[in-house]
RNA sequence: GCUCCUGUAGUGUAGUCCGGCCCAUCAUUCUGGCUUCUCGAGCCAGGGACUCGGGUUCGAAUCCCGACGGGAGCACCA
């Protein structure tokens, strides 16, 4: 990358929810160049269309991208700001740059496809700059940056830079009418706030051709652009408008629903910040369109989290047990295998004790057959009993998970809207908030609930 | 339709600028084997790609041309 002196990097995101998995590219990307080249990182909330704009965005977004590891260094709102994009237009109408137009929507993009001249474009910019002011006040129109109608490219001829919005803002209520478009704004904080890199998705590439203009008119110096190519997610809503939508009719219990893929729901399931930058920063920044792999991602994740996470059972859909031994037998399983420092799970089985198996191990079992209770013995299975058979290891013995009396109940909620209800260790309630893995069934995070223990499956 | 971007295994990625060290890297997935207190784990092995067709060259994933494929934009959204 090119890079001299202080590289000032930004995400500009639109405040309509709380950033998901596709917002996280650019701001780990972005992220990872400032801590290299030691920039600055700028969030700039975009607001400049009242009706597209969830209050509670202007908070989340900055814990968020704290959450992961991307606290920016400095916040900008772009409603805050309205006076330098007013001033900046002016310069640009004063100069014969750009132009005030009533003529209707339909008829002003026909004659764009058309290559032709809408009939104000070519007033004096007197006249363009009181038209200016009068639609600050009242009035319909637009006000439009003259480029090529010529270009043989129909998406860069003349773009609207404000138009006329008179819903209430959020943050600035009625004080104002007229709103700056997205490219306008864009380049005049770009420029304004010192960015030196843009950094962004291929979809912008028409944008920035666009921003051009600005700059070259205004004969400023442009910043690096970069763009990235776009990530297809499949079976992936990352839609902020859908999800809001179906939080509403209650299909998702809410932003931090486990089935989502919101930067609420990865952190809920216990995906570290730490993977999610270093699989967007192993994707890179070419400019080839690519689509996303959850189990790539998810074994970013494990490598960072397996030697952190403790070993606890878990049994769904239990069956009980009654056991029989002719005398005490001693539990002995370590927290985790490769690291003895953090101790065992241990308990006294005995004649008294009942023990819980999953359906799923033993639907494939007859009487008689000779099981292990891992971390345990052997027994002998019987349909409703398990008596035991010996202490140590037989080759070939399948080994099962289990648990005794000393038992919680949970519910373990899957990404795909699935649920497990069963009985976890109660050593499980030591751990709650922890990511621990649930052995041979994969990594769970426990969550606290007034009720029962809930967990959220996140991968293998 | 017009314009722009892009094309290495199922997926992601290295190599492409400055042609030979590439019968093409790494990870993941998949398959097989081994292992036994995670067989939904671990270990090992294997399969799997330069979109196609021409050209330049002693030699091309790398350069040129064409075809085909994928993506985006053409909003008074961001």
């Amino acid at each position: 990358m090119d890079v001299e002196g202080t590289p000032v990097f930004r995400f500009a995101p639109g405040p309509s929810g709380p950033l998901h998995l596709g917002h996280t590219r650019a701001i780990s990307l972005n992220a990872e160049y400032r801590d290299v080249y030691n920039g600055k990182l700028i969030l700039r909330i975009e607001d400049t269309n009242p009706n597209a704009i969830d209050e509670s965005a202007y908070d989340l977004i900055p814990k968020e991208m704290e959450w992961l590891d991307a606290k920016p260094d400095e916040i900008f709102i772009q409603s805050d700001r309205l006076d330098i994009y007013y001033n900046d237009i002016k310069t640009l109408l004063a100069a014969g740059h750009a132009y005030v137009t009533s003529t209707p929507a339909e008829e002003w993009r026909d004659l764009k496809r058309n290559s032709k001249s809408d009939k104000y474009r070519d007033l004096s910019p007197k006249e363009h700059l009181d038209a200016f002011e009068r639609l600050l006040m009242k009035g319909s129109g637009i006000v439009v940056i003259k480029t090529d109608l010529e270009d043989p490219n129909p998406a860069l001829r003349d773009f609207v830079a404000f138009r006329v919005v008179e819903d209430k803002h959020p943050r600035q209520g009625s004080n104002h009418r007229l709103w700056p478009t997205y490219n306008f704004a864009v380049s005049i904080d770009d420029y304004r706030l010192g960015i030196t890199h843009v950094l962004r998705g291929k979809d912008h590439l028409n944008n920035t051709e666009r921003q051009k203009w600005i700059y070259k008119y205004m004969g400023w110096k442009e910043p690096h652009f970069i763009h990235y190519g776009l990530v297809s997610m499949p079976d992936t809503l990352l839609k902020t408008s859908e999800i809001k939508q179906k939080i509403s009719e209650g299909v998702y219990e809410g932003w931090a629903d486990c089935q989502l893929a919101t930067v609420q729901a990865l952190a809920r399931r216990g995906f570290k910040s730490k993977a999610i930058r270093k699989f967007w920063i192993a994707g890179g920044i070419k400019e080839v369109d690519i689509t996303f792999s959850w189990p790539n991602l998810e074994s970013v994740n494990k490598s960072l989290i397996d030697s952190k996470s403790k070993r606890l059972f878990f049994v769904p859909n239990p069956i009980q047990f009654s056991f029989e031994t002719p005398s005490e037998i001693q539990k002995t399983a370590p927290f985790h295998p490769d690291i003895p420092e953090w101790g065992v799970r241990s308990e006294t089985i005995s004649s008294n004790s009942h023990i819980y198996l999953s359906k799923d191990d033993i639907s494939s079992l007859t009487s008689g057959d000779i099981i292990r209770l891992k971390n345990l013995c052997n027994v002998t299975f019987h349909d409703d009993k398990l008596n035991y058979h010996s202490i140590d290891n037989i080759k070939g013995t399948p080994i099962f998970q289990w648990v005794s009396d000393k038992n919680m109940n949970l519910s373990l909620h899957y990404p795909n809207g699935k649920k497990d209800i069963g009985l976890v260790e109660d050593y499980a309630i030591k751990h709650i908030q922890e990511t621990v893995q649930f052995e041979r069934l994969g990594f769970v995070t426990l969550s606290d609930s007034k009720v029962n223990l809930t967990a959220f499956y996140l991968h293998k």
